[in-house]
RNA sequence: GUGGGCGUAGUGUAGUGGAUAGCACAAGAGCCUGUGAAGUUCUUAGGGGGAGUUCGAAUCUCCUCGCUCGCCCCA
């Protein structure tokens, strides 16, 4: 902090160690089980990709095209864009591999993996974050959305979070929306004096996120604005209904919020948001986000294929992890630890570490210090059960000391013996 | 893009214009040249950077960088 060290991380980037990694890591492996019980196959996409798939796909209206995106050209005269988020990306796989002719749907995800967003940082927002990412590609099932949600919340679930709530809205596809839009529209123009100066830019802009502004004065319009649920054509609307009684089934703690308008372009039908509904929870934003893009399979090329997903940001879930103090259970350390000394006794340890590694027992050491005060101190410090000593004498006799930590009691024994007693000493304890 | 708060050793902090910038933990070494937890001694290491005000700045002012929180937007 003091000095300020000639490199560091770009601003809104980070390390992730210590504690974090543990985080990391339980999601991360939450997110596999997960997705091997519901019948998902993995994938993983380039971090780079065309810029355009990403205007075209997430939409060149949405903030995080116009003006989120790290891009720029390559050498080779390409234009070129660090992912902002992966559905584009997953689309753009099943169309390249032709994933339409397998059987339908195809279910992919892919854990824990960096995205770019060149916004400001704050509470919940960086610049590189992380997310996972479930997606149901070539079939238009309500049971599908569904499933989806259940999975987000049963990931959170497993995650240890508590208070979540679901919200879920329908916008309607090609086919509806554009009516509502227009109705709604003209009803906000009506009263547009009331407007917040962000919602009188919106009206023009984009309309649908009036819905959701947190000014008060907005929110009273809005209140008694046109509902999109009352827009929806035939199709979209018995839809909607299946969405929910399909819900209704699941014992979701879910609400349906008729103002919830996502941010990206392709979304059509369902959209859904899970988050924690306390006031860290507020803070930390939206835990888990998505909905159903029918439209968009066909938009980046590939044939009329509609889809669903949904995607999680881990800053976010580990951030109320880290506030919940949802306690990890973390691998233990190692119960061994090898002390040496002398040179003939390094190189006699060297050999023996490898033997316990061969016999899959975890021993933990620190070959590079000499003294073995300081080696016993360290595996006080680690808490390790036994300690091996092996100096020039053992070393000449073919001996090693085992060492109990709590009693202090020592015994002798041969080194060919040592991985046998101490296999044995461990399963007791 | 925009507004607020904050920047003192690795970490957490004290010090609101004047002395060698203090403390705790961490880290390293010794007391004890082959035996840990206590004790003790020592060592490493500090006001983000730049300009200004002043006899004198960690302290006041400005700029800049960084962190952080919010708006916008979103996972």
């Amino acid at each position: 902090m003091s000095k300020k060290p000639k490199f560091q991380t770009l601003t809104g980037m980070h390390d992730i160690l210590g504690e974090e990694q543990k985080y990391f890591q339980k999601i991360y492996s939450v997110v596999e089980n997960i997705a091997q019980f519901y019948g998902f196959q993995k994938i993983e996409t380039p971090i780079l990709e065309e810029t355009e798939l990403f205007s075209k796909g997430t939409g060149s209206s949405t903030d995080v095209v116009q003006k989120e995106m790290y891009s720029f050209r390559t050498k080779g005269g390409d234009y070129v864009s660090l992912r902002p988020e992966g559905t584009p990306s997953i689309v753009r796989a099943y169309i390249e591999h032709g994933m339409i002719s397998r059987p339908q749907p195809v279910k992919l995800y892919h854990n824990v993996a960096p995205f770019f967003r060149y916004e400001r940082p704050q509470a919940g927002r960086y610049r590189e974050f992380h997310q996972f990412d479930f997606e149901v590609l070539g079939e238009k099932n309500s049971v599908i959305d569904v499933q989806l949600i259940q999975i987000g919340y049963n990931i959170l679930k497993e995650l240890g979070l508590k208070d979540l709530i679901i919200e879920i809205n329908s916008i309607g596809d090609a086919q509806c929306r554009p009516y509502y839009k227009k109705s709604l529209v003209n009803y906000l123009r009506k009263h547009q004096v009331v407007l917040c100066a962000d919602c009188k830019r919106r009206l023009k802009e984009n309309p649908l996120r009036i819905l959701d502004c947190k000014k008060e004065k907005c929110q009273e319009l809005v209140n008694t604005a046109p509902q999109i649920i009352d827009y929806l054509c035939e199709e979209c609307h018995n839809y909607f209904k299946e969405v929910l009684e399909f819900l209704d089934e699941l014992d979701l703690p879910y609400r349906l919020n008729p103002f919830l308008a996502r941010g990206l372009d392709y979304y059509t039908k369902t959209v859904f948001e899970i988050f924690e509904e306390t006031e860290e929870g507020k803070k930390q934003g939206i835990l888990i986000a998505g909905g159903r893009y029918d439209g968009l399979i066909k938009l980046l090329g590939g044939k009329d294929a509609p889809a669903c997903g949904m995607a999680g940001g881990v800053e976010r879930i580990m951030n109320i992890m880290k506030n919940a103090e949802v306690k990890i259970t973390q691998s233990s350390p190692p119960k061994i630890f090898l002390a040496q000394l002398g040179e003939l006794a390094k190189k006699r340890s060297l050999k023996l570490l490898e033997e316990f590694r061969k016999a899959k027992i975890p021993v933990a050491e620190s070959l590079s210090r000499d003294s073995l005060k300081i080696q016993l101190g360290i595996a006080d410090k680690l808490g390790t059960e036994y300690t091996l000593i092996l100096g020039q004498k053992e070393a000449l006799e073919q001996s090693v000391i085992v060492r109990e930590m709590t009693t202090g009691r020592q015994k002798t024994v041969k080194l060919d013996n040592v991985i046998a007693e101490m296999r044995k000493r461990l399963k007791k304890s």
